[in-house]
DNA sequence: CCGAAAACCTGAACGC
DNA sequence: TGCGTTCAGGTTTTCG
């Protein structure tokens, strides 16, 4: 699933093999792809034909590929999407939804997502970033990221703490996996209520959360070779180094706890019951 | 305006 | 064996 990190490997990875091409073709083979390009897929096709790709960027999840000073082509993964380099030999993956076609006759790109949650569409840039993504919030890797307002931010909320960390107008980037590992390391439990949030609390959470990403980021960043833009969402982090996401009943790195799994928002979320205690019940007003 | 929850998808894993 | 159910989860949309 791909978080901060994964979309930069992605993001690096294309900035290495398509950046300064010029396009002559795009095929879309699947609408759903496009779903965000208001005018059709026909019309997003028409218009990248001719154009180069003058600069790959990223805020949070949201990739983009700038096609001069004004526009720029969204790629959002979503939830399985693939930007992969390949010869235009290469048979087509069982999931292909669009591809790109370059005037240098080298490798076509081709976008790849088995659940379609992700897709491509064209904007404008507006103030440096493509319309949609104007409302997302720097990350935690941007050099302009604010620490202090992010917590500020957190804490105007009332909310929990773990939804605070999804929630991408305020910090971007981080996901299920990245907020319960940031939430592990700075040994809070995510249903803490954000009014009660210390300031110091609070950074501690977001450095943790830039923490990890950084160095999941150094694992992935290691695993592709030159015509295979990876990214199955695995970074080689995935395996390896997650302290508490998919290790129900194993025991916590710091204390030895079984690490417990609880449903969240439709999914789940992992912590250590020792290191990261719950929140006392809200003192019940009622009666 | 705000926060919570549903909707959008496919395939792997699991239970009977 | 096979069918049905559950789970995975980022973002947008809808609801209260």
């Amino acid at each position: 699933m791909p978080e901060l990190p994964e979309v930069e490997v992605v993001r690096r990875g294309l900035a290495e093999h398509v950046l300064d091409r010029t396009i002559t073709e795009v095929r879309v083979d699947h609408p759903r792809a496009v779903r965000r390009h208001a005018a059709g897929g026909e019309d997003f096709a028409a218009r990248l034909k001719g154009r180069t790709i003058t600069a790959v960027s990223r805020r949070g999840k949201y990739l983009w590929l700038e096609i001069g000073e004004d526009e720029a082509v969204i790629a959002h993964l979503g939830m399985s999407g693939q930007m992969l380099v390949a010869d235009a030999e290469r048979p087509v993956e069982k999931h292909l939804r669009i591809r790109f076609s370059f005037a240098d006759a080298g490798p076509e790109l081709r976008f790849v997502d088995q659940r379609t949650f992700g897709g491509l569409s064209i904007h404008p840039l507006v103030d440096g970033v493509p319309e949609p993504v104007a409302h997302i919030g720097r990350d935690p890797m941007d050099p302009l990221f604010d620490l202090d307002a992010a917590v500020a931010g957190m804490r105007r909320r009332r909310t929990e703490l773990k939804r605070a960390l999804l929630d991408q107008t305020i910090v971007s980037g981080i996901g299920n996996i990245y907020a319960d590992e940031a939430l592990w390391r700075a040994r809070l439990h995510g249903l803490r209520p954000t009014e009660k949030l210390t300031r110091r609390q609070g950074v501690a959470v977001l450095e943790a959360a830039s923490e990890v990403m950084v160095e999941a980021l150094a694992q992935g960043g290691t695993s592709f070779d030159a015509l295979y833009v990876n990214v199955n969402g695995a970074s080689g982090y995935f395996d390896r180094s997650l302290n508490v996401y998919g290790q129900g009943d194993r025991a916590c790195r710091r204390c030895g706890t079984p690490i417990v799994r609880e449903p969240f928002m439709n999914r789940s979320s992992y912590s250590c019951p020792r290191c990261q205690p719950r929140p006392r019940p809200r003192a019940s007003r009622v009666f």
